[in-house]
DNA sequence: AGGTCTATATTTAGGCCTAAACGTAACATC
DNA sequence: GATGTTACGTTTAGGCCTAAATATAGACCT
């Protein structure tokens, strides 16, 4: 059985809740339900293209980062998982698991001290060439009922709401200027 | 450790694969990638929230869906997978971690033929009252920074592009994978 | 120098999910 | 009435993730 296909109704969410119990903070629930609803139809349809290609979402997501990074396609663990929003226990897992089929090599003793770098292999070089273009022509196909103003104000929104997410989950890191 | 906090710029990455192979189709990057940053920052803190009170995401999940229905509280579990959007087996392991902890009870043999249905217990209806509003409220706060303007904008391009997504996905439905 | 702290990466325990294999029960047809 | 089909829910196998417990190896201090 596949996963679950159709969303349910945001609105009906949102009514039924003020149907419920009013008062119920319902604001959110606009923006933030089909975000995760959307998430997880492009996910799942990700998970499925890439299942025929023979390898999963987190694994090209390791393999993706290391080959836009450019020569030598190399990172530290630690730039792993903080440009792939994951633990670093999750970081451990995927390069283990993309180590065991020969896509990446771990090494270490070089440049800063503790740190451990990984490696795209020529076979996990060859993985993403194979594989990215169709992933993001999928997706593109996929958002392509927008017109093109509307995916760039959706884009803008949506930048604006994660820069601003952020500041106020407690990181006040900078990790842009301008823009 | 807790899971990474800040997502990595989206121009960048799209810049980069721009640098790396000049050719590859990044126009889905800016609406696709910021999508899935925003639902892994708010799922995140959504099950920190909830963590705090016991309870795990996919369970209020459960229970939320049940409590919204309103009396009698019981839907069956074909009902609970399309409102959830997860798979049938998903469902069948949330239900029976809810009824472990009191939280819903199962019942069959009345209504359509073959079908179980599930109702919140007095507990799982607490349970609900208890944190709904923290983690809607929490939300709210969260995507505070937008304009009531923008955030109308905002909510109005997602739920064209989710239906306009749902209905792609069911025309070009992936045929079957093996593995 | 030795003990303690700190920064990292890895391992472990446990949770949730998908896909596929199963087990059933109603139904249609002969 | 027996049998194949279909519609469901559940179970199983395996994957990925988080959080916390474990190593480890420099750094710091007395």
């Amino acid at each position: 059985m596949a996963s679950a296909d159709a969303p349910y109704p945001v609105q009906e969410i949102a009514d039924a809740w003020e149907r419920e119990r009013p008062g119920t903070p319902v604001s959110a629930i606009g923006i933030v339900t089909p975000v995760w609803q959307l998430a997880k139809l492009l996910g799942d349809d990700r998970r499925r293209v890439l299942a025929r290609a023979g390898v999963d979402t987190a694994t090209l997501d390791l393999l993706s980062v290391l080959r836009r990074a450019g020569e030598p396609y190399t990172l530290s663990t630690r730039d792993l998982a903080a440009r792939s929003m994951v633990t670093a226990g999750a970081v451990s897992q995927r390069v283990a698991r993309a180590e065991r089929e020969g896509l990446v090599v771990r090494r270490t003793g070089e440049g800063r001290p503790r740190t451990v770098w990984v490696e795209l292999t020529p076979a996990g070089h060859e993985l993403v060439e194979r594989t990215v273009d169709q992933v993001l022509h999928r997706e593109a196909e996929l958002i392509g009922g927008l017109t093109p103003d509307q995916q760039r104000q959706l884009a803008g929104l949506l930048k604006i709401l994660l820069q601003d997410v952020q500041v106020r989950l407690g990181d006040n890191r900078i990790t842009q200027v301008g823009g």
